[in-house]
DNA sequence: TTTAAATGTAATTATTATGGTTACAAGTAA
DNA sequence: TTACTTGTAACCATAATAATTACATTTAAA
């Protein structure tokens, strides 16, 4: 199983309303690159405005950065879409039998290495940032 | 989303057979321990089986590891029970619009920078044994 | 040789998350 | 007033999970 894309079309849509900055970024716009439905866009925006990441409107067309895009980190993003919750990356089945020395230890052996494996993936992500991504696009594009 | 609790059964299951060592650890113990189906147990088996970490025979009772715990890394079993795929952990959305810059683009800037969080994860996963998960729950049971 | 017990595996089910789609109320500007 | 946009809710198809049942196959012991 992999971690939901909304994270990856968070990612495209802040790139794209930062290149595309000169311009409107509405939800048909960006839903249009990212090849998917306005509604989809939408309720993904709903959420980096929540996180206030971007600045929307309704009733006014376009989407803003609502910070530099040297200050978004990729784990921003990631926290912002909701894709994985706080320590719960790898799930730990539940009620095994406490009668068991294994069964009754296992939940709290496991969890703090499980916690371990996911912090050392989400660091990586805070150490990325939305320019590192819209650099390498640009330098791809040789734009700019 | 999380990743599938098999993992975490797969190595509550290859624990209790290596504290178990001196009974035969059948599915429906194991089960008994994990508190689910003997044939889920029997299931992840065969892929514990597949990956040569334990040995298991039809029709005889009860699974033997097939490595020292020491030699059995936690990542050998996340590989085992193929909870997440080799590059997967994270999803990227598909056919993004080859006509915008950044669709043509947001696929190959962002795996590398997927590739390299989940790479970290997996290599704190690569350095925790079997053997730390089973002295902490001795350590917690105050045996041996 | 028969019997009992265990593994291997397929089929079925309920639950949940995802991603897409449609529809529409509410806000804004021309 | 009109046209356009955002915000949301409702609904659907698909896929993965975990549990369950059932049964063929294999082994060992009576």
């Amino acid at each position: 199983m992999s971690i939901s894309s909304r994270f990856s079309v968070g990612i495209h849509i802040l790139a794209l309303i930062a290149i595309n900055k000169n311009e409107r970024s509405t939800s048909e716009f960006l839903a249009g690159s990212v090849n998917t439905n306005p509604a989809v866009i939408r309720k993904i925006m709903g959420m980096l405005k929540t996180a206030g990441l971007v600045n929307v409107q309704p009733g006014i067309a376009g989407a803003e950065l609502a910070k530099d895009l040297s200050a978004i980190t990729l784990f921003d993003v990631y926290k912002a879409v909701n894709v994985v919750q706080e320590k719960e990356l790898f799930s730990i089945h539940d009620n095994p039998n406490p009668e068991c020395p294994v069964g009754k230890n296992i939940q709290s052996t496991i969890e703090p290495l499980f916690i371990k494996a996911q912090s050392a993936m989400e660091k990586v992500l805070n150490s990325l940032t939305l320019e590192d991504v819209v650099k390498d696009i640009n330098d791809k594009e040789n734009i700019c």
